[in-house]
DNA sequence: ATCATGAATGGTATGCGTACCATCGAGCAC
DNA sequence: GTGCTCGATGGTACGCATACCATTCATGAT
């Protein structure tokens, strides 16, 4: 493969002038460098950044896992930063977990590896190890969705656990008093504070507050709501803690023979409006995932380029509450 | 950060020694070894991959370009290919184009600027210049989903236009008569070979084949439905080139008050069974996702260790047929 | 003509890890 | 004891691009 010094021979210059003519083409006169210039063309001549990530102690590109690719909501993640990544200059390097926190950490590892100038981590649990593993090696990084209270770290999420509390008290103003949560792993920080919302808004009505931890799948939806909708006091809303579980449960629903909105209100979070469909069907609250992917590639970059130092910063930014089909009064039908 | 020789002087060996542990423990003496490990641990030395890929002329790395993430169907290909990759040793560094030719060679380019040993390709056109590219730097490269006729390439795909056939005549079969299809971009081989196939197949039993062409998005589905679904000779079937069309379609059919499948029947292709479903609903056309991903990466990996040199090698998996609930016999309702 | 100035270009060393060859000493055959 | 092999380890140079310093030469001032 073609190297600085082919195209140095070629333009009968010194491998240095090539460099200049790439990256500072002002300090090298026209004739030159455009001979220089030339010789890339015609020797198809593509930089070999592992030279130049070696010599430069940086490689412009940034590090980025999220746990779940099958998830819409990780796409736009990826999306996000992707875009912001590229406006700064950026290339972005994406691995993925499948929500296991050992894979987690080797994928890091492979990341750090290839000397990424940093990191933007989506975790499958806000325990520290991941954050610790990365910032051991000196390399910044920023975390999303998550509050990791053990790290001193910046990190970009929304508020969960009020959104929760919101998303609950809708239903309760609908006029639903049977309302059955179903969250996801309880090892997530996402499904304990999701659920614990849920528990604070029925308890302040001095409402019981049935909660199902599962796992964020439609497959768990679908079973803990076949659960829940054949019990005794079937209830009339559902809460679920992510679009996937929101799905089974209302494949569940289908099943029982019972209508989404008029035998059972449906609120869920992360309905996260992909392209997939055009018309959302679910009421719910969504996270401005565009928005939190660039925040969270600025605060990358502040530290990378050293225009922030101190300690971590949380940003906390407001969910959108959007009212689709899946919701109606209590005795509506 | 740490380098090889800090780890050498920590252990008071010579950096080849630390390189030796690493690549080829058993030449090492075990408590050399041993001395080595720990003084690895001790630093928390991790290889710089830049270093090591500069002089091993080889990085451990496939790039995998994909053109449109939003899709369930590229999910597939990013899970699949990573997973071959990773049984092999391999990373993969990922890039999408969101459908865009010039990001594709940007894409292209920046993976080359990192030196991957190879490169799996699903691409935006069928046209040579990708390819071109890549190969023009000694790089093996593997395409993904469409034939490639103006390159000697190896590529993985189905047989589009046998699959639409089948398809075609699977809603036949059912005793429709008016059936019209909803394809994609006209640019896009994939839409062309779709809806020749399909106007093969009506042509032989000697029914008209009305085809329309817009985008691989449910917008566009929506907006073809709409306008066939008002036609004086409304259509009792559709064929649909994409899932993102089928979605839009059934949106169409919703809001004219048609019910699917009593007064419309809907195939389509890339049905692709993704966890965001329970059930799917479509009948249709499926792209064994994985085991094109697997032997994309098999074929790379063949060129890439020089186990296989010859002429593009052309494999054509065969597509799934499956029937759910989108499609009834004609008269059903 | 002389010297300072600065633009343009070149030479050398470096970043990190490894290929390759050299060295050293132990063990062995005779 | 001599010569040999082989395992273990070290030294040097290299892959590619660039930081840094050196050099060259033209220009302008005096």
């Amino acid at each position: 493969m073609t190297t600085i010094r082919d195209v140095a021979n070629h333009a009968s210059v010194a491998p240095m002038t090539v460099s200049r003519v790439l990256n500072q083409p002002d300090s090298v006169s026209p004739e030159t460098r455009q001979r220089v210039e030339e010789s890339i063309a015609a020797l198809k001549y593509v930089p070999n950044m592992l030279g130049q990530g070696l010599r430069k102690k940086r490689t412009m590109a940034l590090g980025l896992i999220v746990s779940d690719i099958t998830n819409p909501f990780a796409i736009q993640q990826i999306r996000g930063v992707t875009r912001a990544a590229r406006d700064n200059g950026y290339t972005v390097i994406f691995g993925h977990t499948e929500s296991d926190p050992e894979e987690e950490l080797k994928q890091l590892r492979a990341l750090i590896e290839r000397r990424v100038d940093g990191i933007i981590l989506s975790p499958v649990y806000n325990t520290p190890e991941s954050v610790n593993f990365v910032q051991g090696q000196k390399l910044p990084v920023t975390v999303l969705d998550y509050p990791m209270p053990e790290n001193d770290v910046d990190v970009v999420r929304c508020d969960t656990h009020l959104a929760a509390r919101e998303l609950t008290d809708y239903v309760l103003d609908l006029g639903h008093r049977r309302v059955a949560m179903l969250s996801g792993d309880l090892a997530i920080v996402t499904a304990r504070e999701r659920a614990e919302g849920f528990e604070e808004a029925m308890a302040a009505r001095g409402y019981s507050a049935p909660v199902e931890y599962g796992h964020f799948t439609p497959e768990s939806g679908y079973e803990m709501a076949l659960g829940v909708l054949q019990s005794e006091s079937r209830p009339t809303a559902l809460v679920t803690a992510s679009n996937f579980i929101a799905l089974g449960a209302a494949e569940a629903a289908r099943e029982l023979g019972l209508s989404i909105p008029e035998d059972l209100s449906i609120v869920t979070f992360d309905n996260a409006r992909t392209d997939t469909v055009l018309d959302p069907f679910f009421t719910g609250v969504v996270q401005p995932i565009a928005e939190m992917a660039t925040v969270a590639t600025h605060f990358l970059l502040d530290r990378i380029l050293q225009r922030y130092g101190g300690t971590g910063r949380d940003e906390i930014l407001p969910t959108i509450f959007e009212v689709h089909r899946s919701t109606a009064p209590y005795g509506h039908s």
